[in-house]
DNA sequence: TAGAGAAAATGAAACGTTTCCAAGAATATC
DNA sequence: GATATTCTTGGAAACGTTTCATTTTCTCTA
């Protein structure tokens, strides 16, 4: 007969051969200062013997709980969100908590659906990236949430604690280094303004031709997705123009895999045909020969502040108004962008 | 008062404004077929009215599961480990089940408690990589398991499913391609002997050398780990030989980013003054300049593939010996290798 | 050594579902 | 119209913990 065909011990089981009561066990277990240290003794030899391990489905439905915070966003595989996950893991694991991570591949309808699924006993709280700001199905969800939440990026009219980036003087100051060194048809590829960093990043852009009393080359921003098939798109279109641009920002980090693979395949070498600037530290933009200049952000920061925001919460000490809080970005110079030729 | 400060309904309150039993209210929600069809009305309105949803906590509590399935890797941000996250979320989630992802850093001892996390009521099965495969806590444990296991990639003496990849063969035959070449210096740098793909990508490699009547070159294979920093070592010594190779096989995708950076640092040029051959496909190896010569496998395939295994276990129908099912891998074509010089 | 007060242990209720048996209602069969 | 049969429903037990009001045991002091 093999242990696992036999039926898992319970704390009764415990109570049975310890010769103590369920409550003394569940007290050697949770307080053990309240009980005394030769019945302790006992109750610790049964839960050997037994092999005992309390069932996780019982405490969770004793206590209300489940110690696991959801993580929502779109794409596992976008670096950002993988270090992002790695540091909202390692900071909430301490305090006990476990991750559940769900991929909603940009679609709406699987975000919704993930709320409800984490809200009604899946999840003490969440944190997530929203991929369109203004759906509605989402927003009513929000509203209506039960569990402490904390925003990634995202902009929502709503009480919710939202950790978010300053998107817009970072891309100022990308745009104007390009302005600098004598570009003037520079291109923009990032998010719909249906999100916060496409809105920001355009609006950061846009100023910084505006300072440079510059107009802003309208025909150059090109803002509507993140995805790589996107930067794909709508670099090879770029490329493909008369008055083709001189430098290009793939304003993320999906974006910058579409934009090298549209320059690769038009035989476009960066930095001499091409200057470019990239968003997030990523593999690609540090190892891509260059490197690739780039706006970075503080991606262990932003992650470990977005689970403090929510543990707090979780402690359930104090209840305070939604807090946002800002990271600025960073411009890291690499070697993909030289002055326009003349 | 808002909403959230009420109680949250329970059945009872849907059975007691609709009138009818609790068994019967959740009849209507599991078989909804059983119950008349103005009852089934009436309860709906009820719960309509009420808001009500179930509460999962007390559902895995009575149905003694959880629907989710755990996922214990070493490092989520490795993106084979990412887009074999996906496979298995696509497929499982078809299915109704959520993924748990416990990322253990490398960790044995992460590794130990993870199981024990997932096995007591977090996890109705789990789908896992070891950090190692000797390790005496996680073989313990995996022996006394008691959800079904599916393991990713390695190989141990235990009736536990797994889903390999045949390492050895696509290594004989990359290892070949470079012998073909004029290559005789070839360095390999990939896992240690504690894991499967490190030994049988080791053999591979050897094997290929054997076949061709030449020596191995021992002094250049480097076998220990899949880190980057690993790689990143390896690759600098590699350089640093008076006799230094004049290929190197990154035999892993998280070595493949350290070989890159130590190449750089050394201002050695792939092809050029280096050939390299990558494993796994990523955006790091298909959009450095070339791209990479890499030896790829199907990740969705193997991810597709343990999920169902996982799931014909979970759906308990039919008890059968474990199985091994394995993926042969492919040899891609880059530019990163060249005829060595005469 | 009796009694008070503190410390420890008990036993049952509760958490919110599902499930099972029995009872009641509806329908079919003769 | 009585009986057999099938559908529906009701009610209670059960899942494995935690918690709380009580009771029991211990320790100290007078």
């Amino acid at each position: 007969m093999t242990k696992s065909l036999e039926k898992r011990a319970t704390i009764r089981d415990v109570a049975r051969v310890s010769g103590v009561s369920v409550g003394t066990i569940s007290r050697s277990l949770n307080a053990p200062d309240t009980v005394k240290p030769d019945t302790l003794s006992k109750v610790r030899a049964a839960i050997h013997s037994l092999g005992f391990q309390p069932d996780y489905r019982a405490q969770n439905m004793r206590r209300r709980n489940t110690m696991t915070v959801g993580f929502v966003i779109d794409d596992i595989a976008n670096p950002w969100h993988a270090s992002c996950f790695k540091a909202v893991d390692t900071e909430v694991r301490e305090k006990g908590f476990s991750l559940y991570l769900v991929s909603t591949n940009g679609r709406a309808s699987d975000e919704a659906a993930a709320i409800d699924l984490l809200q009604h006993g899946r999840a003490d709280g969440v944190i997530m990236t929203l991929n369109n700001e203004q759906d509605p199905r989402t927003i009513k969800r929000l509203k209506d949430l039960r569990i402490p939440c904390v925003l990634l990026d995202r902009d929502i009219q709503l009480e919710i604690d939202a950790v978010l980036t300053d998107h817009a003087p970072g891309m100022r100051q990308a745009t104007n280094y390009l302005i600098e060194l004598g570009h003037r048809r520079i291109a923009i590829i990032t998010a719909g303004s249906d999100i916060r960093p496409g809105r920001e990043r355009v609006r950061g852009f846009v100023e910084a031709f505006e300072r440079a009393g510059l107009p802003a080359p309208r025909d150059l921003i090109r803002s509507q997705s993140l995805s790589a098939d996107f930067g794909f798109r709508e670099a090879t279109t770029l490329l493909h123009m008369a008055d083709r641009p001189t430098a290009i920002i793939a304003a993320g980090n999906r974006i910058l895999v579409g934009v090298l693979r549209a320059l690769q395949q038009q035989g476009v070498s960066v930095p001499n045909d091409m200057s470019l600037i990239a968003c997030d530290r990523s593999d690609v933009a540090m190892l891509y020969p260059g490197p690739i200049t780039l706006i970075d952000r503080p991606v262990e920061d932003i992650g470990r502040t977005a689970a403090q925001l929510l543990l707090e919460k979780l402690s359930g000490k104090t209840e305070r108004p939604a807090q946002r809080i800002s990271f600025s970005t960073q411009l890291i110079m690499g070697r993909s962008c030289l002055p326009v030729r003349k």
